[in-house]
RNA sequence: CGCGGAGUAGAGCAGUCGGUAGCUCGUCGGGCUCAUAACCCGGAGGCCGCAGGUUCAAGUCCUGCCUCCGCAA
Protein backbone atom coordinates (compact mmCIF):
# COMPACT_ATOMS: atom_id res chain seq x y z
CA UNK A 1 0.00 0.00 0.00
CA UNK A 2 1.07 3.68 -0.32
CA UNK A 3 1.68 5.22 3.09
CA UNK A 4 3.04 7.93 3.86
CA UNK A 5 4.22 8.50 7.05
CA UNK A 6 4.38 11.79 9.80
CA UNK A 7 6.91 11.12 12.77
CA UNK A 8 9.50 12.98 14.35
CA UNK A 9 10.77 11.74 17.92
CA UNK A 10 12.28 8.64 18.68
CA UNK A 11 9.14 6.76 19.41
CA UNK A 12 7.64 6.77 16.15
CA UNK A 13 10.97 5.42 14.52
CA UNK A 14 9.86 1.80 15.07
CA UNK A 15 6.88 2.53 13.52
CA UNK A 16 8.58 3.49 10.66
CA UNK A 17 10.42 0.30 10.62
CA UNK A 18 7.60 -1.78 10.53
CA UNK A 19 6.22 -0.26 7.36
CA UNK A 20 8.90 -0.83 5.55
CA UNK A 21 9.35 -3.86 7.45
CA UNK A 22 5.99 -4.95 6.19
CA UNK A 23 6.83 -4.25 2.50
CA UNK A 24 4.44 -0.85 2.24
CA UNK A 25 5.21 1.50 0.07
CA UNK A 26 6.58 4.61 2.05
CA UNK A 27 6.51 7.45 -0.63
CA UNK A 28 7.31 10.12 1.63
CA UNK A 29 8.54 10.54 5.49
CA UNK A 30 7.15 14.29 6.66
CA UNK A 31 8.89 15.15 9.65
CA UNK A 32 9.55 18.59 12.19
CA UNK A 33 12.30 20.40 10.87
CA UNK A 34 15.40 20.23 12.24
CA UNK A 35 16.24 22.39 15.74
CA UNK A 36 19.67 23.52 17.41
CA UNK A 37 20.14 20.98 20.62
CA UNK A 38 23.20 20.72 22.68
CA UNK A 39 25.54 22.97 24.19
CA UNK A 40 27.09 23.93 20.99
CA UNK A 41 23.82 24.70 19.52
CA UNK A 42 24.65 21.95 16.97
CA UNK A 43 21.50 21.33 14.17
CA UNK A 44 20.30 17.83 14.98
CA UNK A 45 17.61 16.07 12.84
CA UNK A 46 14.37 14.64 14.31
CA UNK A 47 15.10 10.82 15.06
CA UNK A 48 12.72 9.62 12.34
CA UNK A 49 14.56 11.60 10.32
CA UNK A 50 17.62 10.62 10.79
CA UNK A 51 15.87 7.02 10.47
CA UNK A 52 14.04 7.85 6.76
CA UNK A 53 17.72 8.77 5.51
CA UNK A 54 19.04 5.53 6.45
CA UNK A 55 16.34 3.98 4.69
CA UNK A 56 16.70 5.69 1.55
CA UNK A 57 13.19 7.42 1.85
CA UNK A 58 12.33 10.76 0.93
CA UNK A 59 11.83 13.20 3.98
CA UNK A 60 10.20 16.51 3.72
CA UNK A 61 9.90 19.21 6.63
CA UNK A 62 7.21 21.68 6.32
CA UNK A 63 7.06 23.79 9.03
CA UNK A 64 3.47 24.42 8.63
CA UNK A 65 0.90 22.80 6.85
CA UNK A 66 -1.20 25.98 6.73
CA UNK A 67 0.25 27.59 3.39
CA UNK A 68 -0.97 24.80 1.57
CA UNK A 69 2.22 23.66 -0.30
CA UNK A 70 2.67 20.74 2.03
CA UNK A 71 -1.14 19.36 1.00
CA UNK A 72 -0.32 20.24 -2.47
CA UNK A 73 3.00 18.46 -2.36
CA UNK A 74 0.74 15.28 -0.52
CA UNK A 75 -2.17 14.93 -3.32
CA UNK A 76 1.23 14.29 -5.74
CA UNK A 77 2.25 12.00 -3.46
CA UNK A 78 -1.59 10.08 -3.43
CA UNK A 79 -0.72 7.35 -0.20
CA UNK A 80 -3.60 5.37 0.31
CA UNK A 81 -2.87 6.19 3.55
CA UNK A 82 -0.82 9.09 6.24
CA UNK A 83 0.59 7.21 9.50
CA UNK A 84 0.79 9.43 12.10
CA UNK A 85 2.73 8.71 15.02
CA UNK A 86 3.74 11.66 17.21
CA UNK A 87 4.29 14.41 14.60
CA UNK A 88 3.83 17.45 16.87
CA UNK A 89 1.64 19.06 14.62
CA UNK A 90 -2.35 19.36 13.83
CA UNK A 91 -3.11 17.93 10.49
CA UNK A 92 -5.84 19.90 8.78
CA UNK A 93 -8.79 18.79 7.28
CA UNK A 94 -7.59 18.61 3.68
CA UNK A 95 -5.30 16.76 4.41
CA UNK A 96 -6.96 14.26 6.47
CA UNK A 97 -9.06 13.91 3.16
CA UNK A 98 -6.42 13.04 0.99
CA UNK A 99 -5.62 9.18 1.62
CA UNK A 100 -8.48 6.68 0.81
CA UNK A 101 -8.09 5.13 3.64
CA UNK A 102 -7.80 8.56 5.71
CA UNK A 103 -5.29 8.48 8.85
CA UNK A 104 -4.44 7.10 11.15
CA UNK A 105 -2.66 7.52 14.61
CA UNK A 106 -0.88 5.39 17.28
CA UNK A 107 -0.98 7.50 20.74
CA UNK A 108 0.61 6.03 23.60
CA UNK A 109 -2.23 5.99 26.30
CA UNK A 110 -5.35 4.66 26.89
CA UNK A 111 -7.89 7.13 24.83
CA UNK A 112 -9.54 9.22 25.72
CA UNK A 113 -7.55 9.55 28.79
CA UNK A 114 -4.12 11.62 28.33
CA UNK A 115 -4.79 13.42 24.79
CA UNK A 116 -1.57 15.29 24.25
CA UNK A 117 1.89 15.73 23.84
CA UNK A 118 3.47 13.96 26.85
CA UNK A 119 0.99 11.21 27.53
CA UNK A 120 3.81 8.57 28.80
CA UNK A 121 4.92 10.92 31.39
CA UNK A 122 1.96 11.66 32.93
CA UNK A 123 0.54 8.25 33.20
CA UNK A 124 3.79 7.44 35.31
CA UNK A 125 3.59 10.98 37.09
CA UNK A 126 0.19 10.41 37.79
CA UNK A 127 0.67 7.03 39.44
CA UNK A 128 -1.35 5.15 36.71
CA UNK A 129 -1.22 1.37 37.76
CA UNK A 130 -1.84 0.84 33.63
CA UNK A 131 -1.58 2.40 30.17
CA UNK A 132 -1.04 1.52 26.38
CA UNK A 133 -1.40 2.57 23.11
CA UNK A 134 -4.03 2.73 21.18
CA UNK A 135 -4.98 3.55 17.27
CA UNK A 136 -7.33 5.98 16.12
CA UNK A 137 -8.54 7.40 12.79
CA UNK A 138 -7.12 10.98 12.90
CA UNK A 139 -9.79 13.84 12.88
CA UNK A 140 -9.26 17.57 12.78
CA UNK A 141 -9.18 17.95 16.82
CA UNK A 142 -6.46 17.17 19.45
CA UNK A 143 -6.55 13.16 19.71
CA UNK A 144 -10.30 13.25 19.55
CA UNK A 145 -10.32 10.63 16.43
CA UNK A 146 -12.09 7.46 16.70
CA UNK A 147 -11.30 4.39 18.66
CA UNK A 148 -9.60 1.57 16.72
CA UNK A 149 -7.42 -0.59 18.64
CA UNK A 150 -6.11 -0.63 22.10
CA UNK A 151 -2.95 -2.22 23.91
CA UNK A 152 -2.67 -1.83 27.32
CA UNK A 153 0.51 -3.04 29.65
CA UNK A 154 0.56 -2.85 33.44
CA UNK A 155 2.88 -0.10 34.66
CA UNK A 156 5.55 -1.16 36.71
CA UNK A 157 6.03 0.00 40.60
CA UNK A 158 9.69 1.52 39.35
CA UNK A 159 9.22 2.27 35.96
CA UNK A 160 10.93 5.24 34.92
CA UNK A 161 9.10 7.17 31.80
CA UNK A 162 12.15 6.29 29.75
CA UNK A 163 11.75 2.50 30.13
CA UNK A 164 8.23 2.64 29.53
CA UNK A 165 8.70 4.44 26.17
CA UNK A 166 10.88 1.82 25.44
CA UNK A 167 7.99 -0.95 25.97
CA UNK A 168 5.14 1.28 24.36
CA UNK A 169 6.73 2.30 20.77
CA UNK A 170 7.36 -1.74 20.29
CA UNK A 171 3.77 -2.29 21.46
CA UNK A 172 3.07 0.80 19.29
CA UNK A 173 4.34 -0.42 16.15
CA UNK A 174 2.59 -4.10 17.04
CA UNK A 175 -0.50 -2.26 17.58
CA UNK A 176 0.18 0.00 14.05
CA UNK A 177 0.32 -3.12 12.10
CA UNK A 178 -2.03 -5.21 13.36
CA UNK A 179 -4.48 -1.96 12.65
CA UNK A 180 -3.63 -1.88 8.83
CA UNK A 181 -3.97 -6.18 8.64
CA UNK A 182 -7.84 -5.54 10.29
CA UNK A 183 -8.32 -2.53 8.17
CA UNK A 184 -7.56 -3.91 4.82
CA UNK A 185 -9.60 -6.47 5.90
CA UNK A 186 -12.50 -4.69 7.03
CA UNK A 187 -12.71 -5.54 10.43
CA UNK A 188 -12.66 -2.53 12.16
CA UNK A 189 -14.85 -1.01 14.18
CA UNK A 190 -14.42 2.49 15.32
CA UNK A 191 -15.20 3.60 18.35
CA UNK A 192 -16.25 7.11 19.49
CA UNK A 193 -14.44 8.51 22.29
CA UNK A 194 -16.03 9.49 25.32
CA UNK A 195 -15.11 13.15 25.80
CA UNK A 196 -16.36 13.57 29.25
CA UNK A 197 -13.52 11.01 30.54
CA UNK A 198 -10.51 12.74 28.65
CA UNK A 199 -7.62 14.29 30.28
CA UNK A 200 -4.91 16.19 28.77
CA UNK A 201 -1.08 15.28 29.03
CA UNK A 202 0.45 18.79 28.13
CA UNK A 203 4.29 19.02 27.10
CA UNK A 204 6.54 19.00 30.08
CA UNK A 205 8.59 22.08 31.19
CA UNK A 206 11.29 22.14 33.18
CA UNK A 207 9.47 24.08 35.74
CA UNK A 208 8.20 20.89 36.85
CA UNK A 209 11.65 19.48 38.14
CA UNK A 210 11.89 20.85 41.63
CA UNK A 211 10.48 17.86 43.91
CA UNK A 212 7.57 18.92 46.60
CA UNK A 213 8.78 16.52 49.37
CA UNK A 214 5.37 18.11 51.40
CA UNK A 215 3.56 15.56 48.42
CA UNK A 216 3.08 12.25 49.69
CA UNK A 217 6.03 9.34 49.66
CA UNK A 218 4.63 7.90 46.24
CA UNK A 219 4.01 10.72 44.31
CA UNK A 220 7.48 11.92 45.14
CA UNK A 221 8.15 8.54 43.81
CA UNK A 222 5.90 8.80 41.06
CA UNK A 223 6.89 12.09 40.11
CA UNK A 224 10.65 11.50 40.02
CA UNK A 225 10.66 8.81 38.03
CA UNK A 226 7.95 10.27 35.50
CA UNK A 227 10.40 13.06 34.71
CA UNK A 228 13.65 10.55 33.78
CA UNK A 229 14.89 10.63 30.91
CA UNK A 230 13.69 14.67 30.81
CA UNK A 231 13.48 17.33 32.48
CA UNK A 232 14.52 15.02 35.28
CA UNK A 233 13.42 16.10 38.91
CA UNK A 234 15.52 18.24 40.80
CA UNK A 235 15.70 19.94 44.55
CA UNK A 236 18.08 22.51 46.02
CA UNK A 237 20.86 20.84 48.90
CA UNK A 238 23.43 23.24 50.34
CA UNK A 239 21.88 25.93 47.78
CA UNK A 240 22.84 23.74 44.91
CA UNK A 241 20.35 22.35 42.46
CA UNK A 242 20.87 18.49 42.37
CA UNK A 243 19.08 15.94 39.65
CA UNK A 244 17.32 12.79 41.24
CA UNK A 245 17.57 10.30 38.55
CA UNK A 246 16.22 7.57 40.62
CA UNK A 247 14.43 6.87 43.86
CA UNK A 248 12.63 3.76 45.57
CA UNK A 249 10.20 3.60 48.07
CA UNK A 250 12.06 2.99 51.83
CA UNK A 251 9.48 2.99 54.39
CA UNK A 252 7.78 5.27 57.28
CA UNK A 253 10.25 7.62 59.28
CA UNK A 254 7.38 9.50 60.72
CA UNK A 255 9.37 12.84 60.08
CA UNK A 256 9.17 16.22 58.58
CA UNK A 257 8.84 16.25 54.85
CA UNK A 258 11.88 17.18 52.83
CA UNK A 259 14.02 16.12 56.04
CA UNK A 260 17.02 13.61 55.02
CA UNK A 261 16.84 10.82 57.59
CA UNK A 262 19.76 9.29 55.95
CA UNK A 263 23.27 9.97 54.49
CA UNK A 264 25.60 7.26 54.25
CA UNK A 265 25.55 4.57 51.53
CA UNK A 266 21.90 5.56 50.99
CA UNK A 267 20.18 8.99 50.72
CA UNK A 268 17.13 8.74 52.50
CA UNK A 269 14.51 11.72 52.00
CA UNK A 270 11.53 11.57 54.66
CA UNK A 271 7.96 13.09 52.42
CA UNK A 272 4.81 15.02 53.44
CA UNK A 273 2.95 11.78 54.49
CA UNK A 274 5.86 10.49 57.03
CA UNK A 275 6.81 7.52 54.54
CA UNK A 276 10.32 8.37 52.74
CA UNK A 277 12.18 8.07 49.59
CA UNK A 278 15.18 6.60 48.83
CA UNK A 279 17.37 8.67 46.03
CA UNK A 280 19.12 6.10 44.42
CA UNK A 281 21.22 8.24 41.28
CA UNK A 282 21.75 11.86 41.65
CA UNK A 283 23.62 14.17 39.89
CA UNK A 284 25.06 17.92 40.70
CA UNK A 285 25.52 20.87 38.96
CA UNK A 286 28.78 20.41 36.97
CA UNK A 287 29.31 16.42 37.89
CA UNK A 288 28.69 13.38 36.79
CA UNK A 289 25.99 11.10 37.58
CA UNK A 290 26.35 9.44 40.22
CA UNK A 291 24.70 6.50 42.38
CA UNK A 292 23.95 7.51 46.24
CA UNK A 293 26.71 6.57 47.93
CA UNK A 294 29.09 7.90 45.74
CA UNK A 295 27.26 11.24 45.73
CA UNK A 296 27.75 11.49 49.30
CA UNK A 297 31.29 10.48 49.63
CA UNK A 298 31.73 13.78 47.99
CA UNK A 299 28.61 16.27 48.64
CA UNK A 300 28.13 16.01 52.32
CA UNK A 301 25.39 16.33 53.68
CA UNK A 302 23.98 16.45 57.50
CA UNK A 303 21.28 14.09 58.87
CA UNK A 304 18.34 15.95 59.66
CA UNK A 305 19.13 18.74 56.75
CA UNK A 306 15.33 20.08 55.67
CA UNK A 307 14.91 20.35 51.86
C1' C B 1 33.39 33.03 20.31
C1' G B 2 25.92 32.40 24.72
C1' C B 3 26.95 31.74 30.61
C1' G B 4 29.20 28.56 34.15
C1' G B 5 31.49 24.08 36.73
C1' A B 6 35.12 20.15 36.46
C1' G B 7 39.56 16.73 35.10
C1' U B 8 44.42 14.50 41.54
C1' A B 9 44.94 6.24 43.52
C1' G B 10 39.76 1.49 41.12
C1' A B 11 35.28 5.21 42.73
C1' G B 12 33.96 9.99 44.95
C1' C B 13 36.40 14.27 46.72
C1' A B 14 40.07 17.84 49.58
C1' G B 15 44.57 20.16 48.64
C1' U B 16 45.03 27.55 51.89
C1' C B 17 49.79 32.39 50.58
C1' G B 18 53.87 27.89 45.16
C1' G B 19 57.75 24.22 49.41
C1' U B 20 58.26 15.95 50.06
C1' A B 21 50.34 13.98 47.71
C1' G B 22 45.73 13.73 51.50
C1' C B 23 40.50 12.07 53.02
C1' U B 24 36.20 8.70 52.57
C1' C B 25 34.93 4.22 50.10
C1' G B 26 36.72 0.02 47.64
C1' U B 27 40.81 -3.53 47.31
C1' C B 28 44.75 -6.82 49.63
C1' G B 29 46.85 -8.83 54.33
C1' G B 30 46.24 -9.42 59.58
C1' G B 31 43.34 -8.94 64.22
C1' C B 32 38.68 -8.88 67.16
C1' U B 33 33.77 -11.22 67.19
C1' C B 34 28.77 -16.49 67.77
C1' A B 35 28.50 -13.26 63.68
C1' U B 36 28.62 -8.89 60.13
C1' A B 37 28.06 -4.18 54.61
C1' A B 38 30.43 -3.58 62.04
C1' C B 39 35.15 -2.37 64.62
C1' C B 40 40.86 -2.19 65.15
C1' C B 41 45.91 -2.55 62.79
C1' G B 42 48.78 -2.66 58.40
C1' G B 43 49.83 -2.68 52.89
C1' A B 44 49.40 -1.89 47.69
C1' G B 45 47.80 1.50 44.36
C1' G B 46 49.43 8.69 41.51
C1' C B 47 52.48 11.15 34.15
C1' C B 48 47.79 15.59 39.69
C1' G B 49 43.83 15.72 31.56
C1' C B 50 47.78 17.16 27.43
C1' A B 51 51.63 20.68 25.75
C1' G B 52 54.47 24.79 26.64
C1' G B 53 55.94 28.96 29.93
C1' U B 54 57.42 31.61 34.77
C1' U B 55 60.35 29.89 39.15
C1' C B 56 65.65 27.51 43.12
C1' A B 57 60.90 24.93 43.40
C1' A B 58 54.31 24.13 40.08
C1' G B 59 48.60 19.81 41.64
C1' U B 60 48.89 25.16 42.91
C1' C B 61 50.72 30.90 38.84
C1' C B 62 50.51 32.17 33.08
C1' U B 63 49.29 30.65 27.76
C1' G B 64 47.27 27.19 24.35
C1' C B 65 44.72 22.58 23.51
C1' C B 66 41.67 18.07 24.63
C1' U B 67 37.65 15.79 27.30
C1' C B 68 33.31 15.60 30.60
C1' C B 69 29.18 18.12 32.91
C1' G B 70 25.23 22.03 34.52
C1' C B 71 22.41 26.28 32.56
C1' A B 72 20.43 28.66 28.42
C1' A B 73 18.35 27.44 23.57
Amino acid sequence: MRVVFMGTPDFAVDCLDILVEKGHEVVGVFSQPDKTQGRKQIMTPPAVKARAIELGLDVYQPASFKDGVAADLLEKLAPELIVVVAYGKLIPQRVLDIPKYGCINVHASLLPKLRGAAPIQWSVINGEKETGVTTMQLDAGLDTGDILLVKKTDIEPNETSGELFDRLKVLGAELLTETIDAMLAGELNPVKQDDSLSTYASMLDKRLSPVDWTKSAQQVHDHIRGLEPWPVATTVINEKIVKLYGSRLAGNYSKQAGEVVKADNEFIVCCGDGNAVSITQLQAQGKNKLNAADFLRGFKIEKGTIL
